[in-house]
DNA sequence: TAACCTACCAAACACTTGTTAGGGAAGCTT
DNA sequence: AAGCTTCCCTAACAAGTGTTTGGTAGGTTA
């Protein structure tokens, strides 16, 4: 999935790792830092300066552990998305129906969102603009395979009559993708409802609606 | 609704208008290039180097018809979100049913996000981030009554029976908020849909859901 | 023709930005 | 004790930021 531009690029000076050999658990920790900071002020308003403030050190030391404030904001979608995909592979290998698929992708985003909220977040707001970029080229990958897989489940639960037929399937798609993801915006980790909670809630609606049948 | 904080403010130095005076309509042409670049960019991300190059001007010359970068985000953001509560306004003095509303909500939303599509998109990204600033609080304010309307009119309908009762209202109006509002992430006027018939089919879906019934 | 107004340009300003270079303190290894 | 490694600091850099100041071309008015 995650095609590695790296040092192949058309610049001729090759990009430099760390000097030397920092912990990847320091690393971790600070990206968790840094993913907050990117999560609640947006990429381009957090400055370094503002991220080494949440860890309690200078701008510079951030350099011992990291290329660049770009390539922070690199490893934290990357490090999400290898993640949420492990979780839906998972799904789509199973062999479900269409809406026990459905069920699951949206039981499964939930939970990604209570694990990686911040980088949800930041996804959620940066990915349109980032995804033009070559570097962040994986991210539009992952939308397409994103979009085939709730696609085709879609239309297979119409093919099966499980879903109805007279709506625009596109627009269900992105009905069903968005009203899960925009949750981040007001989800917080350890509030009244369990992600599981809330995905069940979620599905009722999405799947039954709210009105009363008459 | 909108608290202009103006030059009452604490800062000694009073803010200054434009020397002179521009023609209004010249302001208005500048702020929608400004919100476009503003919606496709982000607010932090967008130079006033941009805007410039987008209105076909240089830099300080948008100094002539605004004072600041700041105050070009603050009228766009206010004309948007007068022009919106009258609409919803209109709606809410209507006394429609709980149902009714909330299609003529949803209907009004849709038809914002066509005339004000840059303005929108530019609320969503930012809107939580700049309500905290004094300035913008007027956005908060906004919050808060569109809370209070969208809430006000679920409840009611819960209590005439044409909502469902075991479902979290808090969650069933983010839910529907949501879902309205993300739309302006792909919507592009213009496009196959009309903001009514996109209305209507997000309506069906949000009321009586994506599943066949059985 | 002279005075004036509108809308812009040219050039600079003070400041913030991401990033780098050199150094040093603590701990571990030999 | 000497050397090495890890992790951070100090201090600066060039580029880019929003904004200001003074000027000026072209039209309108007197």
């Amino acid at each position: 999935m995650r095609e590695r531009p790296g040092d192949n690029g058309t610049v001729p000076t090759a990009k430099k790792k760390p000097n030397v050999s920092p912990s990847p658990e320091r690393r971790r920790e600070l990206l968790d830092t840094a993913a907050e900071v990117f999560a609640a002020q947006g990429y381009n308003a957090t400055t370094v300066r503002k991220i080494a403030d949440a860890a309690g050190m200078l701008a510079g030391s951030l350099y011992y552990h990291f290329d660049s404030k770009e390539s922070m904001l690199d490893e934290i979608l990357a490090t999400f998305l290898d993640e949420l995909w492990t979780g839906y592979d998972t799904v789509l290998a199973a062999g479900l129906g269409p809406r026990e698929t459905i069920e699951a992708l949206v039981t499964e985003s939930f939970r990604e969102i209570d694990r990686h909220r911040a980088a949800v977040a930041i996804y959620q707001k940066e990915a349109r603009t980032l995804a033009t970029q070559p570097r962040f080229g994986y991210l539009a990958d992952s939308q397409t395979k994103f979009e085939a897989a709730w696609l085709g489940t879609l239309e297979r639960g119409v093919a099966d009559g499980v879903f109805r037929a007279d709506l625009d399937i596109r627009l269900t798609y992105r009905f069903i993708r968005d009203t899960v993801w925009v949750a981040v915006s007001w989800y917080r980790p350890g509030g009244q409802h369990s992600p599981e909670e809330i995905a069940r809630q979620y599905l009722s609606m999405v799947l039954d609606g709210v009105a009363v049948r008459t």
